[in-house]
DNA sequence: TGGGTCATGTAACCTGTTACATGATTAG
DNA sequence: CTAATCATGTAACAGGTTACATGACCCA
């Protein structure tokens, strides 16, 4: 995944491995985290594939840099991942502590849920920053078609929060009303 | 996560591996995938870490089993991670593909978000036998309050489908804008 | 003089994926 | 007779996490 999100910054343009990451942080990490270190290791298995080459560029008073640049047989490749429509691999860490929460009281529970529903939790620095930066980048890019797929992302993101938050009041409902069933034995 | 989701099923009662399994299927694996494999390496995990104990039990007519138990300091690490509430590692491949499906053509990108909205992502075996599922442990377990949060997951998977579908029409609606926009030049 | 930016990684470890392996009993 | 159920794994590889490492420039 990883892999062919890389791919799919370096199709836009020649970048280096720094200016990878920046994008990354503003865009690909709403929904994947990855650490710098593995975004290197990345970029020489891709190298090793022949999906990316690189250009060594000697700088003067800032470290050299290394441009990468997608191939034909990388933009292949890319276009052989988008057209796989099969279903990926759930992976909710949430919903795995949830189920067990049962262990803790429900005092513990309700405060579980109400910090959940007050913290954004798919843009850290806010939606406008989101929008923001994606904005930004669609005058670099310069095509809104391509420019309208980042902004869906982000409607998700948006429509994510507001339905944990929903989720959260239900749950913490529920959770109130087992409080005073008991309370009324 | 999956050493802790298998901790917190053995904290229900002992099992062997196989019966960890089953019950993975139905409940776990709605938000987390594993494969029988990896359930046993993590169990000889568990079991090197003091969490759990096994003993083997000789059987005659099917194969010999191993019972598992979770142990005192087991319990005591489930516990640890239910307390530890920090944020988890996001990771939607969903959104991945979809952020450079810019790529492709309009009428492609309509035909996908058609079949999302359309397949169950959560349940593929639809809701109404998860709930089934649910019930049928609770039954087991006998704890309404532990029951609960197993149900809880359920609600948001539902929650989530709904949500996905609302999001899929509006991600269509937006690229026929603009294929309306094109015709009209 | 201290922190942020530019710029690159290595190493060890842990977790997840894929493929393979065995074999008896029981229900249809 | 055949498929499902019970019951256990190993091996190799791919991908993600954590910790560590270097160093010059520029701005406050």
């Amino acid at each position: 995944m990883l892999k062919h999100g890389i791919l799919g910054l370096l199709n836009y343009g020649d970048m280096t491995g720094y200016e990878i990451m920046t994008i990354f942080r503003e865009s690909l990490s709403h929904f994947w985290t990855a650490q710098t270190s593995q975004i290197y290791r990345e970029l020489q298995g891709l190298e090793n594939e022949g999906w990316i080459t690189s250009k060594h560029v000697a700088q003067t008073g800032r470290p050299d840099k290394k441009i990468l640049s997608i191939t034909g047989s990388g933009k292949q490749e890319l276009d052989r991942w988008l057209e796989d429509d099969r279903q990926f691999n759930v992976r909710l860490p949430l919903l795995m502590k949830t189920f067990f929460r049962g262990e803790l009281d429900a005092d513990k529970n309700i405060a579980f849920f109400r910090s959940l529903a007050k913290n954004p939790s798919v843009f850290p620095g806010g939606y406008a920053a989101a929008q923001a930066a994606a904005d930004r980048y669609a005058a670099i890019i310069g095509d809104s078609g391509k420019a309208l797929f980042w902004k869906f992302t982000i409607d998700f993101g948006l429509m994510y929060e507001k339905m944990l938050q929903q989720w959260c009041e239900r749950c913490i409902r529920e959770l109130k009303g087992m409080q005073h069933e008991h309370s009324a034995d």
